[in-house]
DNA sequence: CAGATATATAAGTATATGCTAATATCTCTA
DNA sequence: TAGAGATATTAGCATATACTTATATATCTG
């Protein structure tokens, strides 16, 4: 279980590049699966493909299989309860 | 004028390390200036001003130098905006 | 102004990251 | 089951990043 630093991090990786933060832009507008993404991102299959395993180890996002394709979408719940949690720190700091 | 891609990235690079993110936690607990974070985060000064560098850059901090010692803070109204959006963004997302 | 303290910057290095190219795996269909 | 299409994985390389050590800058005080 790693703690609420570790996934911190984690989501701080995850959107730390251009090209994720517009996997993830895209996947907000609705699943899609990884040609898809290609296409969007303009970057080559085993690229989107690498940046969907770290978004997916960050928790960010979801695949599904279905048939030949693998869908992804945005894990939602995971990614506001982290913002949620977030902001709540920052609104609680003591102030100087 | 950075768009919000650029200030997601730039967030998610400054939250993308545990030792930056432990500044910032730091932070939120009330300013401290960079000998008090050396000896919270236990690195070496100039790691620490670096990290800081990297936090200003990315907004996420803000300095003010009184006399010899640089205090630091977060800077929770960008924050806040910047969470805020992304919340937004999430929320308004088309579920599939 | 000299020395001390606080912080920043620079240079160097080891590791991490993001890509490409090549290949493997999985699934469907003829 | 062979071949094709979709995706994942691997290896390799170039660049970025996070430190360390050394040095510079800024401010206070005697």
């Amino acid at each position: 279980m790693s703690d609420f630093c570790d996934k911190i991090n984690e989501f701080g990786k995850a959107m730390s590049t251009t090209a994720r933060y517009r996997i993830v832009e895209s996947l907000l507008k609705g699943e899609k699966t990884v040609s898809e993404l290609v296409k969007i991102v303009k970057l080559s299959q085993p690229a989107v493909s690498q940046h969907l395993k770290t978004l997916k180890t960050s928790n960010l996002v979801i695949d599904e299989r279905r048939g030949q394709e693998v869908y992804y979408s945005v894990d939602a719940p995971y990614i506001l309860a982290l913002l949620k949690h977030l902001t709540a720190d920052v609104r609680n700091r003591k102030k100087t």
